[in-house]
DNA sequence: ATAAAGGTTCCAGCAACTGGAAGGTCAACC
DNA sequence: GGTTGACCTTCCAGTTGCTGGAACCTTTAT
């Protein structure tokens, strides 16, 4: 049993975002010491570093607790998990699309500036053109 | 003069969105009326545009204060709305190569997994795993 | 006269934490 | 045994950029 310094060295978490999982019940330790602080276990360890590995690749907190379910559900079907990261892929696409966008239209705005002394400048104008 | 719901319907925003600007003094409104209303003119509604415009763009709403004091500034230097906008690329391309990375291990680990109805799933071994 | 549409302020909430204050606990050192 | 420092607790506030809603006033149209 862990209390919630070894857990966050253990998962390479901060103590606040662990604290915060338990609160909103996303991952709770497996009990309180007689004095009342969290203790977490291997398990618990495993859920966190699990929560933190989603959360790295963009799943919401209520995504990670739909994968967490299925996670230990072990009558889960792989089809269920795989609807879930194909349905994040596709979002993160969308998001790449609209990023690279951007990107090119802002690259092409600030070529278009000499970037000098003068005042002329037609990333200004082409950010007020409606 | 206008209010601000002709405001809003003139640069396509909502009339909140504009409340709110004027209250963090980003674009505040030219005067009040007699009863409190808040009027704006075509070079407030500009401002308001040029705002919109460079959101749309990624810049933050601190960024649109220092873009939207260089653009009432005549006697600015384009280099300096240059090197803010050069600025703001390089962090969108760092974004952009992030999420690109997630995107490949996501779609690597979507790949691995049948997603069938069997239990056996590559993508939750693949986020559990340390 | 009244109802609808528009304006005002202020307060709460979203996501996902993060920082800090006030206070209890525990281990070590002198 | 006293004290320091590290660690734990709870609770409250702040972050970013709005958005929704309540309670209330004004303007406009019927």
């Amino acid at each position: 049993m862990y209390t919630i310094g070894t857990a966050a060295k253990k998962t390479d978490m901060p103590t606040k975002t662990i604290r915060y999982y338990a609160d909103i019940r996303l991952v709770t330790p497996v009990g309180r010491s007689e004095k009342g602080y969290r203790l977490y276990d291997d398990r618990a360890l495993r859920r966190l570093i699990f929560v933190r590995r989603a959360r790295a690749f963009g799943f919401s907190v209520e995504t990670c607790r739909n994968l967490l379910a299925l996670y230990s559900d072990q009558s889960r079907a792989s089809a269920d998990v795989k609807a879930i990261a194909l349905n994040h892929l596709s979002e993160i696409d969308a998001k790449l699309r609209e990023l690279q966008t951007l990107r090119d239209e802002l690259a092409r705005l600030a070529n278009t500036c000499a970037g000098d002394e003068r005042a002329d400048c037609p990333i200004l104008t082409g950010l007020a053109a409606t």
